[in-house]
RNA sequence: UGCCCGGUGGUGUAAUGGUAACACACCGGCCUUUGGAGCCGAGGUUCGAGGUUCAAAUCCUCGCCGGGCAGCCA
């Protein structure tokens, strides 16, 4: 995949240059609490194309450090999703939890060497002694307590001698540092839960702080990228890997993905879930993988968007309509085309023999001519789309209207002659005649039309249900709330409408789900996933550029 | 009044002291059997002020603005 140096690849290139490391090894390092969304694709992307380009290897490291908050279900999807976004850890999947016993022993020889101790401070009292921004923090009590001391408690931290929250293993480094990341930070603390992968095998767990750095120098990552939040880290990471006297990682920080029109943080996400304003982690209208995946986001898509926002430290937000622009791009060259109605209005054309039907050749799709052709059944009784008529037609409207000509495509030129209405004055049923000479859609006298319907005979449509996802937020800021609101608030109540008896052409009957089609004119469409033989379901995947829409939004 | 990071069209990313480029969006036009796709064109002097230099988006100084950090979360 073709794309510009950006400053992470210029740092490996150095570091190359000068004989740093003698191969690239990066990581992609998931914490299982939640389900990835294209904010992790960002870094997938990043992680195994950077390996892919130096000839080097990405890991597939799951951060499981706190068992409070993880489950298997989602180490699952997450395996799941990276391996749909096309990335292979091969037999390189790993758990921080896999490395617990070393990261223990690797504790027990910061205690030797006097750089950490047994703190009985409770969290609050540790809180007070850290200090604020602006003041420095004060030591705590238990600070200078003998190596011994030190040993035995934290062995019998380890043997569950003592309940949740009394103790915990500190960093002896300086209360006193600007960093307060570097004011004895926690690096082991009681927690008496089971964890997913160990068991009950363990009552301490590491912090994050703890297991990262050691984790990556353990793997021999050489370059730990890693989002801005943890520039502030960085410092005590060192620290660690130097008393430690252990390999050495390049960690390197960049701004993580924000999308207009969407919430990123798991927590929300979590909120959406749990709520249930959304069906699920894998609604097609969440900005996870799974989800996107149920929309029929061609993970290709997914990828071009990753590579084409470039990475940087600028803390930007990316415009949605960027990835549906590469969502689009792909679609159009791989979707076949087929010809659907949503809203249907019927069509009789009266000098076309009632009971005669022939059938139509269509090309599957222009941009791609091994997709081939197929048959499209006509008769005397078509529908077509209800907003391609308009009785009083406003400038620039130059679809169907009384004493108008159109094109049916790949059919024939057709004329309203007349207009049926019930007696609510509601138009239920158009006149038309049209001509033979046009079959197939030209005229052979020249003249032209200015508009083509997709169309669909009656007595072979099928009729199927289409579910139309709209953007889940309306504002393109959803956090943006007033005093005491919040992000639910911003919530569109109109993400989702139900189209019940949509006319659907024959061909379609019987569609594999998670096919996605184009419906001409109007979008791209995906095969749900609960789809029923002859009475398919689709879901909206992205409607296609209107032009007409655009011209009617102007006038507003 | 602490420390760290950042500021280039509407959006995102380039330009690594030498004519501000690319993509998306937007606007105008061409083309079209999808008002799709495609094609052509318009729009910015780089947060501000000084300084260094023949030459500054790029280097220096001082401001301004935005973000992160006071979990036994990651």
């Amino acid at each position: 995949m073709q794309k510009r140096i950006d400053f992470i690849r210029e740092i490996i290139n150095k570091d190359m240059e000068e004989g740093r490391y003698a191969k690239v090894h990066t990581r992609f390092p998931p914490e299982p609490n939640g389900y990835l969304h294209i904010g992790h694709a960002k870094a997938i992307c990043l992680n195994f194309e950077i390996a892919k380009e130096y000839q080097g290897k990405c890991n597939l490291r799951f951060d499981d450090t706190n068992p409070t908050k993880e489950e298997e279900e989602y180490v699952l999807a997450i395996k799941k999703d990276i391996g749909w976004l096309g990335y292979d850890w091969e037999d390189r999947e790993y758990y921080a939890s896999n490395y617990f016993e070393k990261l223990y022993e690797m504790a027990i020889e910061l205690i030797n060497k006097g750089k950490a101790y047994v703190c009985e401070l409770t969290a609050d009292q540790i809180r007070e002694y850290r200090g604020t921004l602006t003041e420095p923090g004060n030591e705590s009590p238990y600070r200078d307590r003998s190596v011994d001391e030190n040993l035995t408690l934290f062995k019998k931290m380890r043997d569950g001698e003592y309940p949740d929250g009394t103790m915990v293993l500190r960093a002896k480094i300086d209360m006193a540092s600007p960093n307060l990341n570097m004011r004895d930070p926690v690096i082991y603390r009681i927690l008496h839960t089971s964890h997913h992968r160990t068991g009950d095998k363990w009552c301490i767990y590491p912090t994050y702080d703890w297991a990262h750095g050691q984790s990556d120098s353990i793997e021999g990552i050489t370059h730990s990228i890693c989002t801005l939040e943890f520039q502030d880290h960085r410092p005590l990471y060192n620290w660690f890997i130097e008393e430690l006297g252990i390999h050495h990682s390049r960690q390197i920080e960049f701004a993580r993905l924000n999308l207009t029109y969407t919430v990123m943080s798991k927590r929300m996400l979590l909120t959406l879930v749990e709520n249930n304003y959304v069906d699920g982690w894998d609604d097609p209208r969440m900005p996870t993988l799974s989800g996107m995946r149920k929309r029929g986001y061609p993970s290709a898509a997914i990828r071009k968007f990753c590579v084409n926002i470039g990475v940087a430290k600028t803390e930007s937000i990316v415009d949605i309509e960027f990835l549906e622009h590469f969502v689009r791009e792909e679609l159009n060259r791989t979707a076949e085309r087929r010809m659907a109605v949503l809203n249907p209005l019927k069509v009789v054309i009266i000098n076309y023999p009632e009971g005669q039907e022939e059938e139509l050749e269509a090309i599957n799709n222009p941009e791609d001519a091994s997709a081939g052709t197929r048959k499209i059944p006509f008769s005397n009784v078509i529908y077509i789309e209800k907003d391609d008529f308009m009785e009083n037609p406003i400038p620039k409207f130059y679809r169907l209207s009384l004493n108008r000509e159109v094109r049916l495509r790949y059919a024939y030129f057709i004329k309203c002659v007349d207009i049926i209405k019930d007696e609510n004055g509601e138009i239920t049923e158009l006149r038309c005649i049209y001509d033979p000479a046009t079959k197939g859609g030209d005229a052979p006298d020249g003249r032209k039309v200015k508009a083509t319907l997709h169309w669909v005979s009656e007595k072979h449509s099928i009729t199927g249900e289409i579910r139309l996802y709209d953007r889940l937020f309306i504002k393109e800021n959803p956090l943006a709330v007033p005093e005491g609101g919040d992000f639910t608030m911003n919530l569109n109540t109109d993400s989702l409408k139900t189209i019940k008896n949509c006319r659907i052409e024959p061909s379609l009957a019987n569609p594999k789900p998670g096919i996605v089609f184009q419906f001409e004119r109007l979008g791209y469409f995906c095969v749900a996933f609960d789809t029923k033989n002859n009475h398919p379901v689709f879901i909206r995947t992205a409607t296609l550029k209107d032009e007409w829409e655009r011209i009617q939004k102007r006038k507003k």
